[in-house]
DNA sequence: GGCATTGGTTGTACTATTAAAACCATTGTA
DNA sequence: TACAATGGTTTTAATAGTACAACCAATGCC
């Protein structure tokens, strides 16, 4: 009972296949919402909890000038809202609208949609995944 | 033990997780072979094997103009060839050069190297979770 | 107060991607 | 042969993304 890497190598690439290839759902989700698919991302980072400027910038790898031009195209179309931080009115925290949140839970709704071959999985087998993938997120 | 729609979408999400967030590579690749991700795709699919102009746009989600620009600059960097078919003198058949070959296995090997979280996986774990995605795959 | 630092915005330039139209060579077919 | 259809390329235009420098306002520290 030894690491087999090869194995594992398999199991990432099959992984790799069905998220990026099989059911990739980045089209669906920047039709639906009508926005690039960095608006998207830049959304739902937000609805998981408001942050400043900076931080959406570090989180979502991109830089600040393009942060600001992502932001001002979402509180454009009314998803989020900037307001300055009340201990340093430096910053701008971003926080999402009603409006927004809807959208987000539609991006996610898309998103997270589990492919039907996950559906169709031998229950025993789901629940055994969900624990290892559990286990690997942790 | 019947379906539990829940625990796959959570399964789903962290699958998702995984490979788009904690471990996506793609930053790493295209640095490494200093082009656009969209080459390093083609030529990975190139990889597998030779394909018309036309396959790989579809194969791409791109454009025909695309396409053309796409492998015009894999061409330029001798990692592909375009050669005539020999039974329709109008379709090119797309071919990765040794060259090619080298630089499509160095993406697959960043792409496809395991996180460490896998292979610190428990062996027994590391099986089924190899035998389930090879379901799932199948 | 003076000055360096931080958070954000603005401006500019360049590259990548997407899309549509026009075009050329080749093929299949009436 | 004439003509429509196919596979690809070229051209042009518009949008998205990346990077960098300059700038402004607020903060913290001497």
């Amino acid at each position: 009972m030894s690491h087999d890497p090869q194995m594992a190598a398999r199991a990432w690439h099959g992984m790799r296949t069905l998220i990026l290839d099989r059911y990739d759902r980045r089209k669906e989700v920047t039709a639906a919402l009508d926005m690039s698919f960095i608006r998207v991302k830049a959304l739902r980072h937000l609805a998981g909890s408001p942050m400043t400027m900076r931080r959406l910038a570090t989180e979502l790898s991109i830089d600040a000038p393009y942060t600001t031009l992502v932001v001002d195209d979402l509180v454009r179309r009314g998803l989020v809202v900037r307001d300055v931080h009340p201990d340093d009115r430096r910053q701008k925290i971003v926080t999402v609208t009603p409006e927004g949140e809807k959208a987000a839970a539609r991006a996610e709704g898309i998103l997270d949609e589990p492919p039907p071959a996950i559906l169709a999985l031998d229950p025993a087998d789901l629940a055994t995944l969900d624990r290892i993938i559990a286990t690997l997120t942790r």
